[in-house]
DNA sequence: TTAGGGTTAG
């Protein structure tokens, strides 16, 4: 950059004679056309000794006009004190325009070490660097020289340290200083605009606005400036007060400081942020001079308060005016797909950005990101993870929390697209000290929803042994998942009462209704039931997870009640509410009333049934035996079956004994999922049912040859002793004996009263291996048999199972509560089963 | 002095 531009060649003046008149060599130092000209003059003159006390100055601008603040600090320190104060805060201003902090603070010490006294100029500078550096420790250093100095009454000097202390996060002495300044009378509009800021900066919105409201009253000659105005604007917006925010419009347009670009984008950002985007459109219409930040300020304001088409038109608009679009504008796009689930389109958008040539940031790959983990877009993912890699120096330029959150973006990546290795990988990488409550929790949701949830609460518990940082709303959240998932009522409680004792209130509602998930999964719909009835708010979600619970217990009227009593308290049920009471009608018997709802869904509540509704009706009409009735339905729906209808229907034909109607669905869920184990398990069961043998041996050849194998069945139990897990045949337990001893008496003292083995669930296994297990081996019989080996008597086993419960195992389970003294309650893929005295809840609808 | 980003429930 030239600070002196000349049109006269260097040469054409270099031929005149030099003269000793050193003026002369001043018009010379501003003739140089390039650094080494200005070095071998400077040489020239200080060999010839004729520096003119006024040349050091003319030398030091020559220097910094070329760029080189390391010859234009030599000349300084050279020629000090000669040089005066106003170019030593030039070279400490170049540096602070240049970010280079340290530098321009090296040069300050160099400056006082040198004996030039500092101005009221040279300490904004200096305070500046310190604010961004932050550098609390040496911003306080040199308000103690701004003190030693004299400056402490210079009103342009003490607004800087306001501002210096606000970036530092030091907001008492941002404020102590701002007194002080009150105090001495010599207050300006910008030292209100600065206390103004400091309380927005440090995340302050409603003492900005008592500060800003407290200007004009201390005193009347004061008039907020644009400044002002863009100041607490934002204060408005974060604390959605709509009213002031309109009011603060009104003065801007009567003082008319709206014309002002800034002030005219801080409106447009505050309505949007109230979700007021009509008013928002009404001033981005108004405004006469507008920039890229007034449209992205309407694209994101319509992207963020749901009307993602708007935002999608204008960012459309933006292209057909040749508006100059720029990471902003892209980020906010890719971010509105990636929150809407529409990573594909985030990710062709992205793409697009790349060949526009505009180059992303760390909130471009955080959206990215988001984007992958929508669509589990694992390829697109590793390929942005390889682009942060490359871009991971320039960030670090500029490290500012950026870095953690793109690691966060990728750990969460990882987690969605199932790939946890990795994802445990790039936790592991962020050193503890640096890790904040998004790296944890992102982590241990990963592992609840996405991985294996005992893992999520060895996380849990780690992050509360170190206690720093504190779990969020969000943790809980995940925690509570992760049991819910284990059906670990035990861990659910620890949870519950950290909640109580640590008040969670901003978002109780969220982990209230996280807490009703997790005591209904946890068998105890009661603990559900009682968290419900104490909460002060409620939404549509807290009425369906109770629902939820009750429809897996087999409590249909339950549901029913909870379905009419979210009627009446005026909540709008949705597409997810219908699923949740056809699922209870379906596990309760209530053929008739499933299909009332189903019927009335559309007509009475205008919520159109989708795929997931027709696969409930299937479910509901094939458990009733209806199985013409289901198959008719899925021939009128208006869409494709997706699997889940096919499996329903095959589940129908397993239990019903239909083997036609059976290898026609399964016929068509492999066509869809060639690989779906459980459509090769359910066909094979139906084959032995009929006693097709030979048919049960090609379904077993055939799995064979294609390399599926059955996913393992397995039960766990949350027994005295902690919980325990057991695979088919399992005999690692230490009391793996015991087990099976208590089991064979069991079988043993069952068959007596009535229990017949029910041999066509021994053909589940479809291995040669396996061929030769028992029925007694099954996963849940051994839980049980522990869980009775292990249970007070009195007290209720809970038994948790990875698939639906095997039919034998439900016959042998409702004998054994006959003879042992405890209610045995067993989740399993599908809902609740709570066996006592000899039968079971589920009245054969399982 | 203005605009954009990451984690949770049925």
């Amino acid at each position: 950059m030239l600070l002196f531009y000349c049109s006269r060649p260097f040469a054409q003046a270099h031929t005149r004679h030099l003269s000793t008149f050193s003026p002369s060599f001043a018009t010379l130092l501003q003739d140089c056309k390039s650094l080494s000209d200005v070095r071998r003059l400077h040489q020239q003159i200080l060999s010839r000794g004729l520096l003119h006390p006024h040349l050091p100055t003319h030398i030091v601008a020559a220097y910094l006009g070329f760029d080189s603040p390391s010859d234009a600090l030599a000349a300084l320190e050279r020629h000090a004190p000669t040089t005066a104060v106003f170019w030593w805060n030039a070279l400490i201003r170049y540096h602070v325009r240049h970010s280079n902090l340290n530098a321009a603070l090296s040069v300050f010490r160099r400056m006082v070490t040198h004996g030039t006294r500092p101005d009221h100029f040279t300490f904004p500078f200096v305070l500046k660097a310190c604010g961004e550096l932050p550098s609390f420790r040496r911003g306080s250093a040199v308000h103690a020289v701004v003190c030693s100095n004299g400056f402490e009454s210079n009103v342009f000097v003490c607004n800087a340290l306001v501002a210096m202390y606000a970036r530092c996060g030091v907001i008492e002495h941002a404020r102590q200083v701002f007194d002080e300044i009150l105090q001495r009378g010599i207050g300006d509009v910008v030292s209100w605009n600065s206390i103004v800021a400091a309380y927005v900066q440090s995340d302050e919105p409603r003492r900005a606005l008592d500060m800003f409201a407290g200007m004009t009253v201390s005193d009347r000659s004061l008039q907020p400036d644009a400044v002002s105005l863009v100041n607490v604007l934002p204060a408005c917006a974060s604390l959605g007060v709509s009213l002031q925010g309109k009011q603060v419009h009104g003065f801007a347009v009567r003082c008319g400081l709206f014309s002002d670009l800034f002030v005219g984008n801080a409106i447009i950002d505050m309505y949007a942020k109230c979700r007021m985007m009509d008013e928002a459109h009404r001033v981005f219409e108004c405004m006469e001079c507008k920039d890229v930040v007034s449209w992205n300020a309407m694209v994101t304001g319509y992207a963020q308060s749901g009307y993602f088409s708007d935002a999608l038109h204008l960012f459309e608009k933006m292209r057909g005016e040749n508006i100059r679009l720029n990471v902003v504008t892209w980020s906010a796009v890719i971010a509105g797909y990636a929150q809407r689930g529409l990573g594909l389109e985030a990710l062709d958008v992205f793409r697009q950005m790349q060949l526009s040539g505009s180059e992303p940031n760390a909130v471009t790959i955080i959206s990215v990101l988001s984007a992958c983990a929508a669509v589990g877009a694992l390829l697109q993912g590793k390929e942005t993870h390889g682009y942060v890699l490359r871009s991971l120096l320039n960030w670090n330029d500029n490290d500012n929390g950026d870095d953690l959150m793109v690691k966060n973006g990728l750990i969460d990546m990882y987690s969605k697209c199932r790939c946890a290795s990795a994802s445990r990988a790039m936790f592991d990488t962020v050193p503890l000290a640096e890790r904040n409550v998004v790296t944890w929790t992102v982590l241990i949701g990963g592992y609840a929803q996405h991985g294996d949830a005992n893992d999520a609460l060895e996380l849990f518990s780690q992050m509360l042994q170190d206690g720093n940082p504190k779990p969020n709303a969000f943790t809980i959240s995940c925690a509570l998942m992760a049991c819910a998932r284990l059906a670990s009522l035990h861990f659910g409680k620890q949870i519950h009462a950290y909640v109580i004792r640590n008040r969670y209130e901003a978002a109780m509602l969220f982990v209230a209704n996280c807490l009703i998930d997790m005591y209904s999964k946890c068998a105890d719909i009661d603990a559900a039931q009682t968290v419900f009835d104490r909460m002060p708010e409620r939404n549509s979600i807290s009425w369906t997870s109770l629902m939820t619970g009750y429809g897996m217990h087999g409590c249909g009227e339950n549901a029913l009640r909870m379905f009419d009593g979210m009627c009446e308290a005026g909540l709008v049920p949705d597409g997810i509410t219908f699923i949740v009471v056809l699922y209870a009608c379906s596990h309760s018997g209530m053929v008739d009333k499933g299909i009332g709802y189903f019927n009335s869904m559309g007509k009475d509540y205008g919520v159109a049934a989708a795929v997931e509704h027709y696969a409930c009706m299937v479910d509901l009409l094939g458990r009733a035996g209806r199985l013409d009735e289901a198959q008719e339905l899925i021939k009128i729906m208006p869409m494709k079956p997706s699997s889940v209808v096919w499996v329903a229907l095959l589940s129908a034909c397993r239990t019903h004994t239909n083997v036609e109607l059976g290898e026609y669905a399964a016929r068509q869920l492999l066509e869809l999922e060639s690989e779906n184990d459980g459509s090769y398990t359910l066909l094979s069961n139906i084959y032995a049912n009929a006693g097709r043998w030979r048919d049960v041996a090609r379904i077993r050849s055939l799995m064979k040859k294609t390399g599926i194998r059955k996913r393992p069945g397995c039960s766990w139990i949350q027994g005295s002793k902690g919980a325990a897990a057991f695979f088919v045949g399992d005999r690692s337990h230490p009391m793996s004996d015991q087990i099976y001893n208590v089991l064979a008496i069991l079988i043993q003292r069952i068959k007596v009263i009535g229990y017949v083995p029910e041999t066509s669930f021994a053909l589940h296994d479809v291995d040669d291996e396996e061929k030769g297990y028992l029925l007694s081996e099954h996963s849940e019989k051994l839980a049980l048999a522990f869980g009775i080996l292990t249970t007070p008597p009195g007290a209720p086993i809970r038994i948790t199972k990875n698939l639906r419960v095997c039919g034998d195992c439900h016959s042998a389970i409702t004998f054994i509560s006959k003879i042992v003294d405890h209610e045995i309650i067993l989740r399993d893929s599908s809902r609740f089963h709570h066996f006592k005295n000899g039968s079971c809840s589920c009245g054969g609808y399982w």
